[in-house]
DNA sequence: GTCAATTCACATGAAAGAGACCACGGTCTAGTG
DNA sequence: CTAGACCGTGGTCTCTTTCATGTGAATTGACGA
């Protein structure tokens, strides 16, 4: 036993894949970023203002995820906040606040009590009324002469979820603010984001727009490359490596992150594995390893309900009476499922929401189609691929404790 | 045969309720000097 | 006298139910050729 895990470790030890495995995390600010030059240089100039401490126009950054907008937008701030200090002036302050991680901030009152908390004041989390924040933070940012900028990352999450109201009353707050100034840097995924918002919030919010097309292929090894020269040792990847990559992540409409996610996971793989080279097949692995871990992840951390739906439905699509599952048959399936586990039976309403989730998330796909006399419905597809199909089902069975 | 009306089986929306959580202020209690 | 325990109030959040309205094609039935 002591030899094998001597074997394991060693392994592990000599085996140097990775010369700075941090570079390829998703937390990790470069400090060039390629083939952002001019969406940079827009933003450098919608902001500058502020090193005066005027005023900057509100801003709005749209692209699809991983095309560095997060990032171009923190070096921009970074840089700018870099300068102020230098010049030994104090008079503005940058929130970042991601509206996208849950309980971080999914409700406007939440989202208030992030921004003031990183403003370096405390509010509770919850059992003040929503007002009364209000009052709080503006209490706090006209304490003294300064701007505030506001960078609300994942926007379009948080809309969608909350409605557009918080925005309308942050960007109308400018009128009640004396010593101090907010401007919003909204960060949305969505391209049609704006699209349907109410037209005041939108014009107030949408002063300047910046698009950040995806990366093609070409631009993602660039970036790739730069970041391998530091993540790993040399020699180590192996020809085409990059190209395979960038080609994986260009299909999922160029993003970036996913590229480096990739290029961590399979460094990993490889390591795990002991190979003194990370090969094209690495990749492969790392690939399916990404798209089973989110998977699986999803769907241990469903609540009893969610998981009961799920159940239902991947037993239905095993089952050869079904060729196509409606709403209505995963509906009675998870009725009699409910009884035998003792659970409560939520109503079809609520059911069809469930289910309108999982399309979301991917679990499942999901057509509305008329079956003419037969009604209205919702087609349902399984899409776990193969390979995870049965560790969703043992991890759905001893969760429900079937 | 053609065409409009009907009908099904849900989808989709809106509103509201239940229960959990939390802060706040007031009251009570026990420990301390 | 004071710190801490405890309680009721008032607020939010999430999950859920209830009620209402919408939807698109197969089916039906009236109508005319």
């Amino acid at each position: 036993m002591v030899a094998k895990l001597d074997k394991i470790f060693n392994s592990f030890v000599e085996n140097r894949i990775f010369k700075n495995k941090g570079v390829l995390q998703t937390s990790y600010t470069p400090d060039t970023i390629p083939h952002r030059d001019k969406q940079i240089e827009a933003v450098a100039s919608i902001l500058a203002p502020s090193l005066r401490g005027e005023r900057v126009s509100n801003l709005f950054c749209f692209g699809k995820t991983g095309t560095g907008k997060t990032l171009s937008v923190q070096y921009v701030t970074n840089e700018i906040l870099k300068r102020i200090k230098e010049s030994g002036g104090d008079n503005l302050r940058v929130v970042y606040v991601n509206c996208k991680l849950k309980k971080v901030a999914d409700t406007e009152y939440r989202i208030l009590a992030e921004i003031i908390s990183s403003l370096g004041e405390s509010v509770h989390s919850t059992g003040l009324p929503t007002g009364a924040v209000y009052s709080k933070f503006v209490e706090i940012i006209e304490r003294k002469k300064q701007l505030i900028l506001i960078v609300l990352d994942e926007i379009d999450q948080a809309v969608k979820k909350i409605g557009d109201n918080f925005l309308y009353t942050l960007t109308r707050l400018n009128s009640e603010l004396k010593n101090s100034q907010i401007s919003i840097v909204g960060i949305s995924n969505s391209l049609t984001f704006m699209d349907n918002i109410d037209p005041r919030v939108r014009s107030s919010l949408g002063e300047e727009e910046l698009v950040f097309p995806p990366y093609n292929a070409l631009q993602l090894q660039d970036i790739l490359r730069e970041r391998t020269e530091d993540a790993f040792s040399e020699g180590v990847l192996q020809e085409g490596v990059i190209a395979k990559c960038a080609a994986f992540a260009a299909r999922e409409h160029g993003d970036a992150r996913r590229a480096l996610d990739l290029l961590r996971v399979a460094g990993e793989i490889a390591e795990r594995e002991s190979l003194d080279k990370l090969n094209l097949d690495c990749i492969d692995k790392a690939n399916n390893k990404i798209e089973r871990d989110k998977m699986i992840d999803i769907i241990e951390n469903e609540p009893k309900q969610h998981q009961l739906v799920l159940y239902s439905i991947m037993h239905l699509s095993k089952d050869k009476n079904y060729d196509k599952i409606f709403t209505g048959n995963v509906y009675n399936r998870y009725q009699e499922l409910c009884q035998r586990t003792k659970n409560d039976i939520l109503t079809q309403r609520r059911i069809s929401d469930i289910i309108a989730e999982f399309d979301m998330l991917g679990l499942i796909n999901v057509d509305v189609i008329s079956r003419g006399r037969k009604g209205r419905t919702r087609e349902i597809k399984m899409m776990l691929p193969e390979t995870i199909k049965t560790k969703a089902e043992e991890i759905l069975i001893t969760s429900l404790m079937l």
